[in-house]
DNA sequence: CGCTTAAAGTAAACGGCGATAACATAATCC
DNA sequence: GGATTATGTTATCGCCGTTTACTTTAAGCG
């Protein structure tokens, strides 16, 4: 499943201007999804609403979802997905990292699609890592293809084979760095001022301060 | 507001078995926060449900607060006095540290109140720090007190005096290492197997490792 | 081509919700 | 002890998610 691309006759089935939809609206489905992706509180969403602003009975929606959580599943999977893409672009600058310089860039990277992430899909964001994160994680997670939890590890194993890190990073390695990001990721959308620091400063600076407590002991 | 503390008389006034309570409940608004605080999730709860769980109506709510949200409020502040005076435990170990060791512990006490909070009461941290806690924090952080957000760059402060760190700790160390216990807590609350590692044992460890990457450059 | 069938829409209804308005009761104050 | 005020109730509104029964269209097939 890749994300969110359809076949070509969708752009016209969406055409509600020339060919006036009738009864069948022939890629509802979709439709939905796209929607609720533009919607700014995913979460609070109302499929009433949603179904409405589609030109179509609320009733309907059900014969494409079970439920509106079903709804909110499909579009965590592709916040989900859309995560996993930013960390694959990040990852691949060189594999495998020629030189320490390309294995720390490669962290940073790492982060910077992160919190980048966060930043441009708020409202993605806020539903794969909210509340009901545990749900959906446990489900999609195990669906199979590469794990986004293997991107940073592998950015720390990077490190010590040139020998920026002294020893193997550990699990715990990997997991300090995460919360890092992710506390920074969280802290940065409404908790602080944006202003104190950019996007692309705040990754490398995580970074390198992740790096340096890995660097003694 | 000292929280959570009743007068004396409001024991008797919650015996619905002795006295039989006649319409006028006589402490309702306390008993409605209350409630809401034991709620399994806060965010979601239902003001009728809530309601008559204290055999009263829905509409005798809105006697005591505008709305839900205003309830919701209510509880959230609680909920950051109550994190408020874990800091302040924390913090007060020995004021000032007397010695490198202190200064380091009372930083891994901090990480531990955050954590442990986050662990003993999941409902009220995901209320204060999930989607609406922005609003919640514009509001009830400019109240005065003593604000939650100085405990933390106070005790890298105390870090430098002891001559653990180098140089005086920054805006931004203090940026970090609050995310770094942040994304800590976060991810330890359903997205981590929490059996990896006990909170003690991880606030300790994020704490050496924000220490670690102060110390050089 | 025309009939059957299944897919995908509609309309109407249900119960639960937050919220409001009109009314009832009890405590308080002079 | 009577008026006032605080604090309950009941009834109602509109929105919500969801289900049921019905309707319309598209697709498959002789």
């Amino acid at each position: 499943m890749q994300d969110n691309e359809l076949p070509v006759e969708a752009l016209f089935a969406s055409e509600s201007k020339t060919r006036a939809r009738s009864f069948h609206h022939g890629n509802l489905r979709q439709e939905l999804i796209d929607a609720a992706l533009c919607a700014p509180d995913i979460e609070g969403l109302s499929l009433r609403q949603l179904a409405a602003s589609l030109g179509v009975t609320a009733a309907a929606a059900y014969r494409h979802f079970d439920s509106r959580e079903g709804l909110l599943f499909e579009v965590a999977r592709i916040g989900f997905n859309r995560l996993r893409q930013r960390f694959a672009s990040a990852f691949d600058i060189t594999v495998p990292p020629s030189d320490a310089k390309d294995a720390r860039l490669r962290l940073s990277r790492l982060a910077h699609a992160y919190l980048q992430f966060a930043d441009d899909e708020p409202a993605l964001w806020r539903l794969i890592f909210g509340a009901q994160a545990e749900a959906y994680r446990r489900t999609i997670d195990s669906e199979g293809d590469p794990d986004s939890y293997e991107y940073l590890p592998a950015a720390l194993l990077g490190l010590y084979f040139e020998g920026v890190i002294p020893t193997q990073p550990s699990e715990r390695d990997a997991l300090f760095a995460w919360s890092a990001v992710h506390g920074a990721a969280t802290l940065r959308s409404g908790r602080v001022p944006a202003a104190l620091i950019s996007i692309p400063e705040l990754a490398n600076e995580v970074a390198e301060r992740v790096i340096r407590a890995m660097k003694q002991e």
